[in-house]
DNA sequence: TGTTTATCGTACATTCTGTATGATAGATAG
DNA sequence: CTATCTATCATACAGAATGTACGATAAACA
């Protein structure tokens, strides 16, 4: 299977764009079939099963190239801006895919990608704040999860209320309660 | 469908119970399949549509149960003890079902539950702090969601380090980043 | 132009779902 | 105790989804 074969370039992106325009059609994730989703990209079913396992792996996919690019972005601003710097830009990303969020992050959405938005945004959140170096490795993460818990709430809040701020504005509102949150555990937290 | 009558009971009481053992068994929820718990229950597959629509009814209700129980619990509570106290109750309560947490909050469980329970600790947490009445029920409905994701995320993390703190250390932590969150929010808040 | 290979259409076995039906056994009232 | 009610059982069925297999077709590429 060569990636780099227009056909194989082809379909991946199809299924891709077609799993996502699914999701946020039918506000659910589970009860799509692949059979559903090769029927909308026009691919074969058998297609299907050769670049993916099963509908998880398509997606997990997806999320992997859409992480990637985040990622980067903020790995790059990290060095030179601040915490809620990165925050503005995370609420950048799902005001641009509010229908898709508001569907996973929600009851009808896949246990399995809130883990994995949990997990990364627990480590980032950690990276990002040196001040926690201060910390056990254990409070530290323990303090990722935490704070990362926070900002997946306010941002379900901001789905469910039709993104009624700015993003902005909900970066403010997160950098208020994280930072303070980061204070109570470490008293002598410097320019963070 | 007579809920006095005793085959009745037994026959719920025994899906009740399957339906969590399997959970914990394997580790997941999903690929749980209606008639896994009709054979582990001993109970026709028949007779357990007599009762549930599906497997997710039948959990809706394994909550229903266990969360009534909870709730009033807290509620007697709410107006003689202060806010960790209701912390400490639910940390206890997470260790004598860690197992099944474990699963339902992870990678591998219900996103339905999750929000469920989410939903549910907005409430409680709005209605356990009247200091924040000053604000407007956006801001505290907000707040509420993003205090729900710091304990859940707190919760989380420590289900996947096997409890290493005790229920009270638990609290305590929480405590410490929830009231100054509020604290960020209201200068002016009081005793609680 | 000829070779490679991704896609297609179809078929198949398996599993699960939700519903239906008559028979059995347990609960309950007279 | 007996007769009635009804929850449970075993079984059957249709429909849908899954994952795999295989030969034919068509696009990519050397």
């Amino acid at each position: 299977m060569n990636k780099q074969d227009p056909r194989v370039r082809r379909t991946r992106q199809l299924l891709f764009e077609t799993l996502v325009q699914l999701i946020v059609e039918r506000q659910e994730y589970d009860p799509i079939s692949v059979k559903d989703i090769a029927d909308r990209a026009e691919i074969s079913r058998s297609t299907f099963y050769m670049h993916f396992r099963d509908k998880d792996e398509l997606l997990y996919e997806v999320l992997s190239e859409t992480y990637l690019e985040l990622i980067r972005k903020n790995h790059t601003l990290s060095n030179h801006f601040l915490f809620d710097n990165c925050m503005w830009d995370d609420f950048l990303h799902v005001a641009s895919h509010a229908d898709f969020y508001r569907v996973m992050l929600g009851e009808k959405g896949s246990a399995a990608v809130l883990n994995r938005i949990w997990q990364l945004l627990a480590k980032l959140i950690i990276e990002m704040n040196e001040g926690t170096q201060s910390l056990s490795p254990q409070l530290r993460e323990m303090l990722g999860y935490t704070l990362a818990g926070a900002q997946i709430g306010i941002t379900k809040w901001w789905l469910e209320n039709d993104l009624l701020f700015t993003p902005q504005q909900m970066a403010q509102h997160l950098y208020q309660i994280s930072s303070s949150s980061l204070l109570a555990f470490l008293p002598n937290l410097s320019t963070q």
